[in-house]
DNA sequence: ATCCCGAGGG
DNA sequence: CCCTCTGGAT
């Protein structure tokens, strides 16, 4: 099976059994995704979003967050993963936003990158899920999830496999490929034990290849 | 013991 | 490239 035939039939598969797949996060508008995406570090979705009502409603845009202090903000945050730098973060990025963007959170990925807590992962969550722009975020599960089935080879950055996917993913299908990836490799393809014998992409997956040729 | 929608610094 | 930050779930 070559590249191009592996990926028709994952963005098939996927057409057929995903079609509405998106983000878990709980948000209202950009700010809150930003919030969220830059609280998701390292942490699963669930924890994010029960941390994230208590920041919204005391911090309800990007103005309030900006004024905020370390300890008051710690404590909403002190329950997942690095909460110390997140709260910096967070702070600082209300900051920038409202001293260097006029308020308004950038549109594009040079800029969010500036924000400090916005990395590549984070801006391309931004400029894809609000923007629509064609731009894939990889995060652990896209980065295992894509290099077991084979869509990407010897990739060993989020960078190598961001640009190996959107040599074939078409552009229109970025977004909605990034979420049915995740997805994916949350509830079957988990890291640990895989569960294979749940999953539809068996015919083009390179890994499950590799675990029958071994029996 | 390993993993979760990573980012920043050296 | 490496390392550190770091809590909760499994």
């Amino acid at each position: 099976m070559t590249k191009k035939e592996r990926f028709a039939f994952v963005i098939s598969y996927f057409e057929q059994h995903a079609p509405n797949a998106e983000t878990e996060l709980i948000y209202d508008n950009p700010y809150q995704l930003l919030v969220a995406v830059i609280l998701s570090a390292q942490c699963t979705d669930k924890r994010v979003n029960l941390t994230t009502p208590a920041i919204f409603e005391r911090y309800p845009d990007v103005e309030a967050l900006s004024h905020a202090t370390f300890e008051e903000l710690f404590p909403l945050i002190r329950s997942i993963s690095y909460p110390n730098n997140k709260t910096k973060h967070l702070i600082g990025m209300a900051q920038m936003v409202i001293d260097d963007f006029n308020g308004e959170i950038p549109a594009t990925v040079p800029e969010l990158i500036k924000l400090p807590g916005v990395g590549r992962k984070t801006a391309n969550v931004i400029t894809s899920v609000v923007h629509q722009q064609p731009n894939m975020a990889v995060d652990t599960h896209v980065f295992r999830v894509s290099a077991r089935i084979g869509l990407t080879t010897n990739a060993k950055t989020p960078l190598q496999t961001e640009l190996q996917l959107l040599k074939y993913i078409p552009k229109e299908k970025v977004y909605i490929a990034h979420h049915w990836l995740i997805l994916h490799g949350r509830y079957i393809c988990i890291a640990r034990n895989p569960k294979c014998g749940e999953c539809g992409l068996r015919p083009a997956c390179k890994y499950y290849q590799q675990i029958t040729k071994a029996q």
